[in-house]
DNA sequence: CCCGGAATGT
DNA sequence: ACATTCCGGG
């Protein structure tokens, strides 16, 4: 709102990728949404509402036809946008918001991952998935400011990312519509295509480089995560705020909650001064477009990363199968109909740590806990009930496909057998959307779901340096850090807090196997992996097109393909599979670190 | 309205 | 990949 008169504020500028995709240079229909949003003059048309990146057209058909201009379809629907809009669900970038006529809401976690994949994401909770506009100010962003006050000062600005905006933003560009009519609104600023390079540009791309990685995290989670908890307004009541910005309530629940020095570009140029957790620098140098796998390099990026790691990058999967670990009990909280759930969970966000303690001993049960994820919200699709069976999956190496999402499964699927994923015994899809929704989105859609605890936040860790990762981010963390939004409680909390085995606990993380180099997350979905064929021997799947993937898991050991990310397997079964040879895992896992590192994201917008 | 499958186009 | 176009079904 302070915004001055400018348009909308810049929100998600963040959300853009500076470079447009490679391959199709036309506009997606999630940006100019985007576009539209941010744009007061569209405001009549479609404007953010409701929860936190929840938008609503009001005028479907006039939006419809401004896209139809955009891409030159004169042909245009609503209809027809729509159904574009929902091929988003799968890729969470977009969900719909049930009950609600003509409302979706953004994933925007997603979106940064995807354009900004080194940044961390302060799993799950770092941004809430919706994005914050920024708040500095107008759309178009500034960058460095001169002085940090200038960003910081304003509480506003500290709450939303407007540190990705401003590292991030980017779009300006065209306007609205460029096919036909001139509603361009600013599409001066570049006219010029280059995009990137652009005057002004520029600094952005220094910035990236510089962003710290981490900066989300520590500093968006106390944002957001903070004092509050999570402190969004339940469901039920939504407030609205500013019009334009997709928070209508601010994300900032505390008081001051925040801290100054979270965010802002300028910090990140001096990453060790604000971040609690550690030395930070060798990020610097790996920031940068290159990043390497040098020894000291990664030693010093794990050592940097590796108690938010462990604080806050869980998978909440990883927590099953580390005992010492407190995992947040299926005992719901009594009261509290609400969806608060996910704060208590585990580790909230809350500088107390009576969150760890706050169960009782520690299960020493092999399986203590094993809560049920939340039934199949929707029913639809599985409605074909195809009985699962159809298996096959031939990879054993379902590893790199896996990672690079790009699997085509091409090859060896001759008949176009379309497999549901999972359904039926696992409702992880749904789950998966679910979560990823959010909170409110849990309960909102489903009614009474249950919310699984999601313990902390469930991350890998997300930094990764480069940004050609975001490959990796994107298939491997994204359902996790989508859904859980927990977040973690502040930074410094220790491992041994958490009661991460002291093994790597504290330490720097230095590969118990032996293998340094390995990139944390790496090294945590070994440890997933083994503990989890320990534990059971399937799972899989990956999320990206459901479709895509034409395989069932008739076999459950089969394919170790992701070990963490697969959508949440029913945990309902759990039979112990001995222990296979680490090293094969480590192999397989080195390949796909090296798959994944070969990957070249293709952003989007 | 909304949902996704299918075919088709870029 | 990402739509666009149709479309049957809820």
């Amino acid at each position: 709102m302070k915004t001055p008169g400018d348009t909308g504020f810049a929100f998600p500028d963040w959300a853009y990728k500076p470079e447009s995709s490679p391959g199709s240079r036309q506009i997606q229909l999630w940006c100019f949404i985007l576009e539209l949003l941010r744009k007061e003059e569209y405001h009549e048309v479609i404007a953010w509402q409701g929860d936190y990146g929840e938008f609503v057209i009001k005028d479907p058909e006039e939006v419809a036809r401004l896209w139809g201009a955009r891409k030159c379809k004169p042909q245009m629907n609503y209809d027809k946008l729509s159904r574009a809009l929902r091929y988003y669900y799968n890729k969470r970038i977009l969900h719909k918001t049930k009950g609600k006529r003509f409302t979706y809401k953004f994933n925007f976690n997603k979106l940064v991952l995807v354009n900004y994949p080194f940044i961390d994401m302060g799993s799950g909770r770092g941004v809430p998935q919706s994005a914050p506009p920024v708040p500095t100010g107008g759309s178009h962003f500034r960058f460095p400011p001169s002085t940090p006050s200038d960003v910081l000062s304003p509480s506003e600005d500290l709450r939303s990312p407007g540190m990705f905006s401003s590292v991030a933003r980017r779009l300006g560009r065209g306007s609205v519509s460029d096919c036909s009519d001139g509603t361009s609104t600013n599409s001066e600023l570049e006219e010029g295509v280059g995009g990137e390079d652009r005057g002004g540009v520029g600094p952005e791309r220094a910035f990236r480089g510089l962003l710290h990685p981490r900066l989300s995290h520590d500093s968006l989670f106390r944002a957001y995560g903070g004092p509050g908890g999570l402190g969004r307004p339940p469901p039920g009541h939504r407030v609205h705020g500013d019009p334009m910005s997709p928070f209508p309530v601010s994300p900032l629940p505390g008081p001051g909650g925040l801290l100054g020095p979270t965010l802002s570009p300028a910090l990140s140029m001096t990453p060790g001064s604000h971040l609690p957790y550690t030395p930070s620098p060798s990020l610097s140098p790996m920031l940068g477009s290159h990043f390497s796998f040098n020894p000291d390099d990664m030693k010093r990026y794990l050592q940097a990363h590796h108690q938010s790691v462990y604080n806050y990058h869980l998978s909440p999967r990883a927590f099953f199968h580390y005992p010492n670990i407190v995992v947040p009990q299926p005992h719901r909280p009594s009261a509290a109909p609400d969806k608060p759930m996910t704060a208590h969970h585990h580790a909230p966000p809350m500088p107390h740590s009576h969150s760890l303690h706050h169960h009782q001993g520690e299960e020493q049960h092999p399986s203590p806990f094993k809560f049920k994820l939340q039934p199949p919200p929707l029913g639809r699709k599985q409605r074909d009930g195809s009985t699962s069976s159809t298996g096959a999956s031939s990879s054993s190496l379902g590893s790199s496909y896996a990672a690079s999402g790009l699997l085509s499964n091409s090859s060896s699927v001759g008949p176009k057998i379309k497999v549901e994923p999972v359904s039926d015994v696992e409702s992880d899809e749904e789950v998966e959307v679910t979560d990823i929704s959010e909170e409110d989105e849990l309960l909102d859609d489903e009614g009474d779901v249950f919310t699984p605890p999601h313990p902390t936040n469930g991350t890998a860790p997300t930094a990764i340096p480069n940004g050609n990762l975001g490959a990796i981010i994107e298939d491997d963390l994204d359902e996790d850090v989508f859904k859980t939004p927990a977040a973690p409680p502040m930074g410094p909390l220790t491992p041994s807090l958490l009661g991460l085995k002291s093994e790597q606990g504290q330490g720097p993380p230095i590969s118990p196997g032996g293998t340094l180099c390995i990139p944390l997350k790496l090294r945590f979905k070994r440890r997933w992996s083994e503990d989890q064929k320990m534990e059971a021997g399937g799972e899989r799947d990956e999320a990206e097109d459901k479709k895509v993937r034409a395989e069932k898991q008739v076999e459950p050991a089969r394919r170790e393909s992701e070990n963490g990310e697969g959508p949440r397997r029913s945990l309902s079964l759990s039979l112990r599979v001995p222990p296979p040879p680490a090293q094969r895992r480590a192999s397989s896992e080195l390949q796909r670190a090296t798959a994944q590192l070969s990957l070249e994201s293709h952003g989007a917008c």
